[in-house]
RNA sequence: CGGGGUGUAGCGCAGCCCGGUUAGCGCACCUGCUUUGGGAGCAGGGGGCCGCAGGUUCGAAUCCUGCCACCCCGACCA
């Protein structure tokens, strides 16, 4: 349909960087791996940054801000943490440059080298942790809940615009509590904020889990998270909550003063969601025509596209037009209206289903000799004619049908796509020829999770939460088994 | 870092093997006219250090040497 994107069928992955691009989201930027997020692709992260900065104060939560660079020795101070970044960490050595010797361009001045390196962080856990001893002496300074919106640095090998790039844009929480009874609640209160947003806003089921122990984050005593699942089969981990014990605590010395007069070590969480749920949010609902986005994060809910021949009929559809608007305004509903006349009306046609703008209204002539609207919904191109008076109400009911039709289809397909096997044939041959995540028995090591690994590619996204215990036997080692865990191939 | 590939206009490419007028095509862009209910047509126009540096030659986008960058496939990951 759409000029030039490739469809999911033949290309899936190609599809995807295709349409980020043609649909003006983000594109590469002249540093390898990092991204320049386009004015339309950020509109739609600035509305998940607003619902969720909402969720995260309506729960207790403040904003800070806390620096871009972390001393070197910070990092190594919890030996799990340093080793999980390490590998990954850009590295600021000096601070100034001078002019060439031959005069051609500026070199790194040598005599400019730093005393101690800084890291430019790839979380905030250590600079945070080590500003909270100063800020917790007493059971009265807990808990300490605070987030913060944030760019983070990890240098990835190999990366694709959204899901992984080297420069990502983030909120991490990092919160401090009284006892482990209260940070454990916390991590999962966040799990839930996540789940709602995602399910509620981006129109995308999600499964809740724990991760294993070779899945958990750098430093975590216990790592929870979603996953999702693409349209290609793939799953993607949307978001992650973490119960970091009294770990980060201890590695920076961050006691508080009990109320039995005791001196205590205080409990901590970390939780982070970022712009790779633009990537989920692109993937999961759109099609061979483009994007399709839920109304509830859609910059643009509604474009009116005039039809005309003259000047005259352009004139006389706009005072339509404007009525429509204050309508729609009224209503809360983001209008824009395209009078253009250097492109024709079936260009604009194509134009917002490439970027999934969910509802369109065409005015022509022959709506202004009957009073009516032709009104397209995106996710199923059904057209209707309405009545120009009825027009607010219809498109209100049509946005929130969208926003609940994308989330059923999605959660549909997910649901048909969670496989039970008993035998790791049954296992490899369902990841090969049908994909999506695989319910099956693992004995618990991490030597058998390893070695699926990389025999299948796949491994254990998670330990589900809301699920039953069920005795078997694991797929790989036959080892007995209390619960099925989830497996899949994932971004 | 191993294997493969590509660098020519904003984007996508042809030309290179076999050196030789002024480097070409599609899209996009600009101007004008006709169009406008599913990506319009015609006419005119602008835009190039042919990745970089050397070399061979009367002459290099084309041949040789070196370098650089990017992409794809593997090992790492929100």
């Amino acid at each position: 349909m759409s000029k030039g994107l490739p469809k999911r069928s033949e290309d899936y992955s190609q599809w995807y960087n295709e349409l980020v691009k043609k649909a003006d989201l983000a594109e590469n930027s002249p540093v390898r791996g990092c991204m320049v997020i386009k004015p339309y692709g950020f509109a739609i992260w600035e509305k998940m940054q607003a619902t969720l900065d909402k969720m995260f104060k309506d729960t207790g939560h403040r904003n800070a801000y806390f620096p871009i660079f972390i001393p070197k020795s910070y990092l190594s101070k919890e030996a799990d943490h340093v080793e999980g970044f390490a590998k990954e960490c850009a590295v600021v050595t000096h601070y100034r440059l001078k002019q060439a010797a031959d005069g051609g361009g500026v070199v790194v001045d040598p005599e400019a080298r730093l005393e101690e390196e800084l890291i430019v962080r790839p979380t905030s856990e250590t600079v945070i942790w080590s500003t909270y001893k100063n800020w917790i002496q007493s059971y009265r300074d807990l808990p300490l809940k605070l987030n913060q919106w944030a760019n983070v640095v990890r240098w990835e090998m190999r990366t694709r615009l959204f899901l992984r790039t080297a420069e990502f844009l983030w909120q991490e929480g990092h919160t401090a509590h009284e006892t482990e009874e209260e940070a454990r609640q916390e991590t999962l209160l966040m799990l839930q904020v996540y789940t709602d947003f995602v399910q509620d806003h981006m129109a995308l089921p999600v499964i809740q889990g724990v991760k294993t122990e070779s899945e958990r984050f750098a430093g975590a005593v216990d790592t929870y998270c979603m996953e999702t699942l693409m349209q290609d089969g793939k799953a993607l981990q949307a978001g992650t909550s973490h119960f970091l014990g009294q770990n980060f605590a201890k590695a920076f010395d961050v006691k508080f003063a009990a109320r039995d007069g005791g001196l205590d070590y205080v409990w901590g969480t970390s939780w982070g969601v970022s712009t790779r749920l633009m990537g989920a949010l692109i993937m999961a609902h759109s099609d061979d025509s483009g994007l399709v986005l839920p109304p509830k994060l859609a910059p643009i809910q509604v474009v009116i596209v005039p039809i005309f021949k003259n000047q005259e009929q352009l004139e006389a559809i706009s005072v339509v037009a404007s009525g429509l608007i204050r309508q729609l305004n009224e209503l809360g509903i983001s209008v824009e209206y395209d009078d253009r006349d250097t492109y024709k009306p079936g260009w604009k046609f194509a134009e917002y289903e490439l970027k999934g703008v969910p509802v369109r209204i065409a005015i022509g002539p022959r709506d202004l000799e009957n009073n009516t609207a032709e009104v397209a919904r995106r996710d199923t191109s059904e057209k209707q004619i309405v009545k120009q008076q009825e027009i607010g109400a219809k498109v209100k009911h049509l946005l929130a049908d969208i926003q609940d039709s994308i989330y059923r289809k999605a959660l549909k397909y997910r649901d048909q796509h969670i496989t039970d096997v008993d035998s790791y044939e049954a296992f490899k041959s369902v990841l090969e020829t049908k994909g999506g995540f695989v319910r099956a028995h693992w004995d618990g090591t991490a030597n058998t999770e390893q070695r699926i690994k990389e025999e299948t590619k796949a491994t254990i996204r998670c330990i589900p939460l809301d699920q039953r215990q069920e005795p078997g036997t694991c797929i790989y080692s036959g080892e007995p088994s209390q619960q099925r865990v989830i497996f899949a191939k994932a971004y």
